[in-house]
DNA sequence: GGCTAGATTGGAAACGTTTCGATTTCTGGC
DNA sequence: GCCAGAAATCGAAACGTTTCCAATCTAGCC
């Protein structure tokens, strides 16, 4: 390889305009053919015929022409663009779904803007506002609070199709959604059958669904069980780091520890890792310890933490599958609910309370 | 909250088309003035006189109207569209990365595509090929193979402005680089400071410049401390989890064992903590470590690592400040190459060697 | 009140494509 | 070789802005 040489000619210009690209006009110029039906030799070879389609081509060829993508997006009516919102895209969670709804929608030709929104509901309002009137053909989009009524308001008056991920909203809107009761309860059940009692789960606050139903499904394990429900260990507030740790640090240090955590959240976790390294404790010596969803922490952390998974591949794939059926067009169907179950991986984190 | 009440009158029609929107034109059949005066009462509205502006305003309100974007790419030429080009966004450097550029953008009107190659170099260059024509007006990267000939000629043809992250290409393009060597120097003078003289390093390929400058600055502290460098402990190659985990589960079943291992890259640290904890190896105990970039791993592995940090935040900013320089079209300037340093965080991953 | 320069406004021409009705060119059967 | 019908092509009208030139208005000055 010379690359030294190869590019030295070229070398020492930055690139830039580099020329008027040519146009549709150009192509049906040297090709002796009208403007349409080089339109037509893009979009519907069939229909021209073999020679004039030799003719076009070579032309295009020749000049290097590629159609104009602002004047596509402008006569179409569309961008195939769609926008894919959350709250912080360093949630390995987030990203791995944006690979999958990536995936799925580059294939189809749609590139993705992606918009973290820092959970603030003030840049999630203005996210959904920046993708209205042509920016984007559709949403894809968990948003940080369901009842903040200027989301609401956004949502309603939406004129692009959108899905929700993970969240749960009185409008009719696609959404695909976690089981994450029955999550919370098989993983409460199983440590109720370690013996544990004193069990704590931090998560979400009830104001959106994977809070309530993490903690419906950790009650419930306790009443299937015939126990009292711990309400003093339900911690239900928020999916940050800092709330993981600041609670995880309060129950550690608190007269009547808690025997095992629930650190339902993916960020939750490192603060809750973060605290038990703090306070000295350790895993699961002193404490047991459960997951949500797979990171690189959950899967490492000396030795795997028993975890409650999701599909997030097909979550993802499911939620460009339902955006990709209405930019279709021919779609007037009712809004969808699509739920996926989630399983329990057994790690190490977990031990039977001594008697 | 009345929530439910609320949004039942419209509570069960999925968003869509909703009826056509209002164009300028019908502001200014409204307001009573002509397209052109709405136009300059958007865009300069300093122009029109306040009591014509007061008119149009009115119009605006009550129609509810907001320009076509496709519209005002067509015309205007441009997109407000950045794409960001890298391999995985799961990697939280490029997570953290991409969130210091989009704050940047963002504030300046700018949306981004997020495209995640992979690293493959087919889907590089599908993704560099897909933002020209009027998809985007710029670019900012990191590509995957520095010789790769086809990604080569794309850049070289490109006719956007772009930025590449962290490469470093024979042709005249901006770049934000990180001073790797001078990272790497430090890191390994203070291993040998600490007694250590097998010390390995698993990193990326020297096809990159990330490989080629930390196995500089590698050999660089050895040569500087009159040492033979430990050729043999070299590992460069890849950036991955696999290649970290493969490499370290070498060395560490090796006769000859290293007693420190410099994981230098993001990725590679989670293969090697893998293969740490396979071997039933204790850090610091048997062996010490290093890495590189901060993560929630390297901050909270059963103590936090000591690494090699950059500052994410200013690289990203600064790529976004540069490609926004170009973007607003007045500046000609020959390409610019930016490099910032690193600097080594103390954690307790490190011990002197035992005499 | 008339004049001039400057400030506002109107109207139309782009921007590059797709699409649709009208027109031309094939094709095959006689 | 002609004709009808089908197939292919042409040409022009959109799509919704911005921008430029020309036309009109306003204010200040004498």
């Amino acid at each position: 390889m010379v690359l030294g040489r190869d590019s030295a000619p070229e070398g020492n210009r930055v690139n830039k305009g580099a020329g008027k690209a040519a146009t549709i006009r150009d192509v049906a110029r040297v090709s002796g053919v009208s403007v349409g039906t080089v339109s037509r030799s893009l979009n519907a070879p069939d229909t021209v015929r073999p020679g004039t389609l030799g003719k076009v081509r070579a032309a295009i060829q020749s000049l290097g022409f590629q159609p104009d993508f602002r004047a596509q997006n402008m006569r179409r009516r569309n961008t195939m663009t769609v926008g894919f919102v959350i709250d912080d895209i360093a949630n390995p969670w987030h990203a791995s779904c944006f690979k999958a709804v990536d995936a799925e929608m580059r294939q189809r030709g749609f590139s993705l803007y992606l918009m973290s929104t820092n959970g603030k509901a003030s840049e999630e309002a203005a996210a959904i506002d920046m993708l209205q009137h042509g920016r984007a053909d559709g949403v894809i989009m968990t948003i940080n609070n369901e009842q903040d009524a200027r989301t609401i308001k956004r949502l309603k008056e939406l004129r692009i199709p959108s899905v929700l991920l993970d969240r749960d909203i009185p409008l009719e809107i696609d959404a695909v959604l976690t089981e994450h009761a029955t999550g919370l309860r098989q993983a409460t059940s199983y440590l109720i059958g370690l013996g544990h009692r004193r069990i704590a789960i931090i998560t979400a606050g009830r104001d959106i669904r994977p809070g309530r139903e993490r903690v419906r499904g950790f009650v419930e394990a306790f009443e299937k069980a015939g126990l009292p429900v711990p309400e003093d260990l339900i911690r239900s507030q928020s999916l940050s780091v800092d709330f993981g740790f600041r609670e995880a640090t309060a129950l550690l240090q608190a007269p009547d520890r808690p025997t095992a955590i629930i650190a339902a959240g993916n960020r939750i976790l490192v603060g809750v890792l973060r605290a038990i390294q703090q306070q000295g404790v350790s895993v699961p010596g002193d404490i047991s310890l459960i997951a949500c969803d797979r990171s690189d922490i959950a899967l490492l952390y000396p030795g795997p933490i028993t975890l409650i998974d999701r599909p997030v591949e097909d979550i993802g794939r499911t939620a460009a599958q339902l955006l990709l059926e209405r930019l279709s067009g021919q779609s007037e169907r009712p809004a969808q609910r699509i739920a996926f179950p989630t399983h329990l991986i057994m790690g190490g984190s977990c031990l039977p309370v001594p008697k």
